[in-house]
DNA sequence: CGACTAACCTAATGTTGATTAGGTATATCT
DNA sequence: AGATATACCTAATCAACATTAGGTTAGTCG
């Protein structure tokens, strides 16, 4: 039985989303080439004619997967409406983001790695993304101009945001039979509203 | 220049500390037990004389670090008093705890390693906490009788909770000159007061 | 059909890292 | 001081892996 045989184009594409599932399965040390390799349908040279090292491709793949929840962001948010209007829609295309990605999510959410460079270009990667969302976030409290204190508190808030959407996205991996509008609903009720008045408001 | 001896209780609360530095900032897979030994100032057959595997450490590591935790909460929180009373406490509490133990922190909360068996342990105490955790936690809004529904509502409200404050806890590390009561007051302000009623409220 | 490109393969290579074998010597207790 | 226990060491061992050497053949273009 002759073996297939793909476009270079096409190969790379098929390695990208299996090292896409086995990063996010294993995480940048756990995942070998070799598994990868297996997973894509091809031997480890092979690997090698299309990307030149484990690191460029898991590099490549974290831009990939940012920017495309980035863009989940960048469509929703707008500073032409209220934050109210826009942000439970932003959220809810988010968790459908996540719904649809669940390796891209993964990949992104867990995988720390423990290796210097690969931390770093994630980190670096991770504060573009904040850099281009802060300016849609709603406004610091205090009304005067935005002071240094200010922007710190903003980060944090984001920050927040970011951490527990994440948080909540991996739980919902594990838990896949709640419904979407569910753990939305969840997402909205804690962070926006506040779990002060979600929860028992009354002492 | 005679070697120093240390006791064996004493050798393993050393290597215990190395070790948690390591991790925190390696990861399971990226912490070699050469480098854990020479930061304990022996060499690696010695880890292996009080420790029977890597494995093994590193779940002794994230029980006992978990545990202090898990203290955090327990002596803050309780049904007595409103939440709004000991949330704000128990909040500053946790951050103290952080503060005073940055490797402890960071390797609970960015390791993931890719080692099935480890995070296999990893989730299972993280459930223990959990459960021991989320009685404390305010009644889910409706008030009739708590349902499946009401209780998978009440898990991801905690998983929110937990994330944000993992996720502020990373950011400060790199951010060590903010001050503990910035962070305490932000993650007040995010996560209980909520977005909407801290940020511009207006329209 | 004949030649060329490039997708694919089998078989090294070299490194890193967990773990073990087999001692050596220091603190302690008699 | 002599014997004992054990903290500690140097030198293997063995397995996993990232990466490279050096071909082999399937498509494609003339």
């Amino acid at each position: 039985m002759p073996r297939k045989r793909m476009t270079a184009a096409g190969r790379r594409e098929v390695i990208e989303q299996a090292a896409t599932r086995v990063f996010a399965e294993l995480g940048y040390r756990g995942a070998s080439i070799e598994a990868i390799a297996r997973e894509s349908g091809v031997t480890p040279p092979v690997f090698y004619d299309h990307f030149s090292s484990k690191r460029e491709l898991h590099q490549r793949l974290i831009a990939r997967h940012y920017a495309e929840l980035r863009d989940v962001w960048s469509r929703n948010a707008t500073t032409d409406e209220p934050t109210s209007t826009w942000m439970p829609r932003a959220i809810d295309a988010w968790f459908a983001y996540v719904e649809s990605h669940p390796y891209a999510g993964r990949m992104l959410f867990r995988d720390t790695t423990g290796d210097p460079q690969i931390e770093a270009a994630h980190r670096e990667i991770q504060r573009q993304s904040r850099a281009s969302l802060l300016p849609l976030m709603p406004a610091t409290p205090s009304a005067h101009t935005s002071t240094a204190e200010d922007d710190l508190i903003a980060e944090m808030a984001w920050e927040v945001l970011r951490a527990a959407l994440q948080g909540l996205a991996l739980w919902w991996y594990e838990h896949p039979d709640v419904p979407r509008e569910h753990v939305v609903a969840t997402a909205m009720n804690t962070i926006w509203i506040g779990f002060d008045r979600f929860f028992g408001g009354k002492e």
